[in-house]
RNA sequence: GCGCCUGUAGCUCAAUCGGAUAGAGCAUCGGCCUUCUAAGCCGAGGGUUGCAGGUUCGAUUCCUGCCGGGCGCACCA
């Protein structure tokens, strides 16, 4: 069975193109916090009138015609607004339709038919450190798209791209190396440019004790893997794939791209080294695919890593890098346009720099606090990934450590905690579970108006998903908290009335379905009791 | 110099890839606990959206210029 929010977005999608001939693109339905716009409002008439030079009202009362005729009766009021906006307020056969849907499916009520198969490469920061808090950001916002994406029915991988070979790994074998030599108690000397941090010599001591037989180079790379992997799984990360760049190297997958590229007329010679021709596709500058001494740039494996991802048949490739990688946006997409991949297949999302704050323990904790270990340890697991999600992925986030930290009412996260609490707490009180039964005992606007909002919640995770970002779902959650405490407050759940008593405890359950979902998508654990 | 982000209430941020009266939380001030957790609820004050122009039915949003903050501009990875 579908639910009302694919029902109506079909419908307003298909009235654009049977009598416009346009394809509009989702979201079309917002959700509106202003209670006299209705329940959702759309602008679709504006954007088509400014399209096809129509006059926005006329289009917007031909919509609302064939509205009413296709979705009528779920729907107690469709309003043309002066410049030609729609509002529609839900019935209240519509808002109870939802309850039993969310009560009986559970979070499947909201499972859409898309069924992409898609693939998500986030993180792959490189082997030579511990993972930054800026990582951590990344990974936690990367893990949640990709919990956004499957919860509506999307087949998602998630993957890591080691760069394992190249300057900066021999760099810290040097390093390692180094630190051996410190621990036998010769003379030693960190390297030019070499890895100052405590865990090199952690490396060294380990390699000592227990890495008898092995290479020192691949010794550090699978401790640094494992030390990666150790970090995110501790926030409850983990990868589908790890793709190692010395291995593309390897199986000469670089050497094909530069083939193919060749083929193509895209590579010329210039001071005795291989360029790409990328000006041709907009970018600001050609690059160096293979340097003057013969070796190969980062760049050439990175186009041959991309064909590969283009060639492993997903619908829909996503990459989330760090700010300071956005010069290298438009040298990626030219090399998979030049090596005719499908258009469009790859986006690619910048998330924001992170900065620490901490009243308490001022500059100095917070200066040196820059591994994600620690931050973790510090504010703990849930906290650290909720903070990460509370800014779109385009600003910077100014990560407050004592608010993150702090048990009272002005942290966000405890406040959305405390809506599962006390809902746990009323079932316990009730001794009975709802059953889904005497929805239809539901009257009064405090009621419906939970309700309402429950029914919105497909249209943000709708945004969240086309958008990429988030922190729409943390929004809704902190408002959704909102409205359940005012709720609490003005409504006795468990009355004299068992029959309203039992339909309230069905409204409870629906917002325990919801609030967990969404805690669900953001990997954050709900409490039953605090 | 060029590119990308960014400038909104005292603070941290919203404002749905141009929409309706620019909204929350914190902080400040004032109310609400003999009834399901007061970690909560209700109310008040607080704004020339950095500045100046432009585009149109409509601009916090887009364009131009200026001012301020962050990041990046390799034959590094």
């Amino acid at each position: 069975m579908k639910n009302f929010y694919d029902q109506i977005s079909l419908t307003l999608q298909e009235i654009a193109k049977s009598i416009y001939n346009l394809s509009l693109e989702s979201p079309i339905w917002e959700y509106s916090s202003r209670q006299e716009f209705g329940d959702l409002s759309s602008a679709a008439p504006l954007k088509i009138a400014s399209q096809t030079n129509n006059d926005p009202l006329e289009v917007a009362a031909v919509i609302k015609r064939e509205l009413v005729e296709k979705i009528g009766d779920s729907v107690e009021k469709l309003e043309i607004v002066k410049p030609g906006f729609i509002n529609l307020f839900f019935s209240k056969k519509i808002l109870i339709n939802t309850l039993d849907g969310i009560i009986n499916q559970g979070k499947k009520y909201f499972r859409e038919a898309n069924g992409k198969k898609l693939l998500i490469e986030f993180v792959s920061a490189n082997p030579t450190g511990p993972l930054s808090i800026a990582h951590g950001r990344q990974a936690v916002v990367g893990d949640v798209l990709a919990n956004i994406r499957a919860a509506l029915g999307d087949s998602v991988e998630r993957e890591y791209y080691l760069n394992d070979i190249g300057r900066q790994i021999d760099l810290l074998v040097l390093s390692v190396q180094e630190r051996i030599k410190e621990l036998e108690g010769k003379k030693w000397v960190i390297p030019e440019g070499g890895y100052k941090g405590e865990y090199v010599k952690e490396i060294a001591d380990s390699y000592l004790k227990e890495g008898k037989g092995q290479s020192l180079g691949d010794f550090c790379l699978s401790y640094m893997e494992s030390l990666i992997k150790n970090d995110l799984g501790r926030i409850g990360i983990s990868f589908n794939n790890w793709v190692s760049q010395k291995k593309l190297v390897e199986d000469k997958k670089v050497e094909e791209a530069i083939r193919i590229l060749k083929e193509r007329g895209f590579i010329y010679e210039q001071e005795g080294a291989l360029w790409f021709r990328s000006t041709k596709f907009s970018d600001s500058k050609d690059r160096v695919i293979k340097k003057s001494d013969g070796s190969l740039t980062y760049f050439a494996s990175d186009i041959a890593y991309h064909y590969d991802k283009c060639q492993r048949n997903y619908g829909r490739l996503i990459n989330l890098w760090g700010p300071d990688h956005h010069g290298y946006i438009k040298r990626i997409y030219s090399a998979l346009e030049a090596l005719g991949c499908k258009n469009d297949l790859l986006r690619v999302v910048i998330v924001q720099l992170v900065t620490l704050r901490s009243k308490e323990r001022m500059s100095k904790r917070a200066g040196t606090m820059v591994c994600l270990s620690e931050l973790i340890k510090e504010v703990g697991e849930d906290a650290t990934r909720f903070y990460y999600l509370t800014r779109k992925n385009s600003s910077h986030l100014d990560f407050d450590i004592d608010l993150a930290k702090k048990s009272s009412f002005d942290n966000p996260l405890y406040y959305i905690q405390y809506v599962c609490a006390r809902i746990e707490s009323i079932f316990k009180k009730a001794g009975k579970l709802p059953d889904g039964n005497f929805n239809q005992y539901i009257e009064s606007e405090e009621e419906l108006q939970i309700v309402r909002f429950l029914a919105q919640f497909p249209f943000c995770l709708q945004r969240s998903y086309f958008l990429l970002e988030p922190v729409f779902i943390v929004e809704y959650l902190k408002n959704l908290a909102s409205l359940f405490h005012k709720f609490y407050e003005n409504v006795r759940v468990l009355c004299q009335d068992s029959d309203k008593s039992m339909a309230r405890l069905n409204i409870l359950q629906a917002t325990k379905i919801v609030l967990h979902f969404g805690l669900e998508i953001l990997g954050i654990k709900p409490v039953e009791q605090m």
